[in-house]
DNA sequence: GCGGCTCTTCATCAATTCTTAATAAATATC
DNA sequence: GATATTTATTAAGAATTGATGAAGAGCCGC
């Protein structure tokens, strides 16, 4: 049941793109301006965002930046025919598709359709797996557990945020910027050793030897990985 | 071992089609227009089919049209670049995905494995469950009945459906908005401690003692599960 | 309209978790 | 080697989250 944000300042939009896209297994969300919209995605689990590039308060493009900081949820652009530079430049910015008004409605239900199965089966960044195995350490995404050689471990959220994205994605050096970002769908603020106290009580629970971790590795000056085809 | 249906009428499409899907789990079964493929579906238990749109006696979404009337296994429509048309009709009518010529190996059997996956875990093979049994709990959907220890308990219908839920799903966590959304069927807005109030009556009618709970267990930060293979 | 039942909301409490800030250690640069 | 930057460590106050009790709203059959 895929949750849908629909972004546009003119509600007459909105309520015809909730009409389009009116199937029982859609959650359709509103927001009337790109700030509204950066609220919801922080706050909903968005799959897919409808968002129309002129706005006030915050426009489209921008709010898209925002977004794009936080999630790769496909964003389906909505602009007036003429508009052909907005196009080009949303899509490289980093929307997935475009829609010109006026909208024509098997157009946008087959849109939607299309990125929708993209991202929830073929799955962009965040791939469905619900199960990551890393030497003894294994993650269930279904159960939300821990196990390490076998045995039950207990993580606050923030820390099986963190551990998750680390252990679903080997080898990658994530900055603790982009923990921040990744994790608390904010842009990283001010004094942040945040992460790093975080870090440290994960490697408290899965690390013999804290000082001398054998999963989350430090990358001097880069940020934190995990190595993949772990030894023990 | 899955039964795939590759039509297009041309040959050496069905060919290349068939080395790409050199997969020992698979049968594959090939036809040359879209009225073979409708008697082949109509004959043998096909899971998946790949079907051309272009096609002489009987097109690709005519076809479609008429096996859509006696069967919902997935189709990917296979496309030309440029009928970006027929893309879009394509998936309104009833494709579950397409394909572009020229066909990328991988993304034709990444697209194939996705969609098995989907009809196969989710599909017409899996039957309706009725009724449920963790521990001394037996929740028979059919009569709407809950039994603890053999007694019957009277569940209000939020409670039934938020204990179905998690019942059905053993050990998976669910967080109250998770919750909210399933039961309700509606957005997890505003106050949401309602699902946390449900949890507590249920808890009331199940439990021994319900700040000791055996059955609905709380994971702190992350939702509400019942584990399986529970013991007494 | 009147009880009985269910659902929702609100306020409060307790427990856990998160953040901050201060300080120490490690690493890289010059 | 001195300095600046990055990471580690610790502890305490702040903020969330879930539990709980109770009151009010809505609905239904009578």
């Amino acid at each position: 049941m895929p949750n849908i944000l629909i972004c546009d300042d003119e509600k007459d939009i909105v309520n015809a793109l909730k009409i389009y896209l009116s199937n029982p297994d859609y959650t359709l969300y509103e927001a009337f301006s790109g700030a509204e919209a950066l609220k919801i995605v922080k706050e909903q689990d968005i799959h897919l965002i409808l968002m129309d590039i002129m706005m006030p308060v915050m426009d489209g493009l921008s709010a898209m930046a925002k977004i794009r900081e936080i999630s790769n949820v496909p964003i389906l652009l909505l602009t007036a025919k003429s508009e052909e530079t907005d196009k080009i430049l949303g899509l490289n910015i980093g929307a997935d598709d475009y829609i010109t008004k006026p909208f024509n409605p098997l157009e946008v239900s087959a849109r939607v359709n299309s990125q929708l199965r993209r991202y929830l089966n073929l799955g962009a960044g965040a791939p469905q797996q619900e199960c990551f195995v890393n030497g003894g350490l294994e993650l269930n995404d279904r159960t939300k557990e821990l196990l390490l050689d076998g045995e039950k471990v207990c993580l606050t959220p923030k820390e099986y945020d963190i551990l998750k994205l680390l252990i679903s994605n080997p080898d990658k050096v994530f900055s603790p910027k982009d923990i921040y970002g990744a994790v608390w769908k904010e842009k990283p603020f001010g004094s942040d050793n945040t992460v790093a106290v975080h870090i440290r009580h994960i490697r408290e629970k899965i690390e013999i030897d804290p000082a001398e971790p054998r999963y989350i590795k430090v990358v001097f000056g880069q940020g934190y990985k995990m190595e993949g085809a772990h030894k023990r």
